[in-house]
DNA sequence: TATAAATTGGCATAAAGTGGTATAATTTGG
DNA sequence: CCAAATTATACCACTTTATGCCAATTTATA
């Protein structure tokens, strides 16, 4: 499971190295070093491709002419781009993602156990760190039920 | 499957880049490079032409005879064009399906698992890419649903 | 502190995307 | 039914973007 926050620097070309901690768990667990990265909400979320192909595979059985459906599936879908690894670890993530969750050069990269969740460093620091702890404090109740 | 959301220029003779990314799902999965263009809403929808055929099996199926089958086929069918990849990875968008969809320059193509929606980028980006986040965002509990 | 591993930058090459023009096919009007 | 006009297609050349590789730097580990 992925986890742990690294700091790490996106060249102009918009490559950015996986953790390697990440990338051990994709090789040792999934057996294969390629992501899909998607846009979610302000930041960018990246699946091994296992995961990802079986949430694709939920949606495809979703009746595809209801507008709700379409909809929701424009988002997770279009932004969805897979991202194999080369051989210095590194991933390409397209203009259009880094435009979407507004990373330029420094990006933060956030274990979540079946996912990692890519920030661009300024929103980080500036919103999420924060509110983010401050969810976890409003949180620890519905934790403490779940015997946590 | 197709996915992922690409910005592409439409040249005044109405030809435009297929993503190679999407060429190769095309080449791969379905064994060729045709698709099936048709109007769908405010975009135009291109299907690969064995998706385009289950389509069409389906549709044949249903009772020819009610108005609103008939209509809806009318429209379907009325529109779909079909677009081989020529030499250069590029299709022919006719000047009624441009019409339709109301391309002039700059489009955006958006994978969807069995197809490809092609927007008018002034459409997306002024009225889908906003609706289809808020729905994204309506959806979440699905999502949940589904081990997201 | 020495060694190995991880991360980053830069450059050369390859691939993808775009624009233009010439030719072929199709449509339209007489 | 033919000629002119329009539209589609093939081909070539250029620009931009992606990829692969090498090397330098930084960080981790023994």
């Amino acid at each position: 499971m992925f986890r742990g926050r690294y700091d790490h620097t996106v060249t102009i070309t918009g490559r950015v190295s996986i953790p390697s901690k990440f990338r051990e768990v994709c090789r040792e667990k999934y057996g294969e070093e390629t992501f899909v990265i998607t846009n979610f909400d302000k930041c960018l979320v990246a699946y091994p491709l296992k995961e990802w192909n079986e949430i694709e595979t939920k949606i495809s059985e979703l009746p595809q002419f209801r507008q709700d459906v379409s909809a929701f599936m424009r988002y997770l879908m279009g932004g969805a781009v897979d991202c194999p690894i080369d051989s210095q670890g590194r991933v390409l993530i397209s203009q259009s993602l880094r435009a979407h969750a507004n990373i330029q050069k420094e990006v933060v990269m956030i274990g979540m156990l079946k996912k990692i969740e890519i920030w661009s460093k300024e929103t980080w620091d500036n919103e999420e760190s924060i509110s983010s702890y401050e969810q976890f404090k409003k949180s620890r109740e519905i934790l403490a039920e779940h015997g946590l």
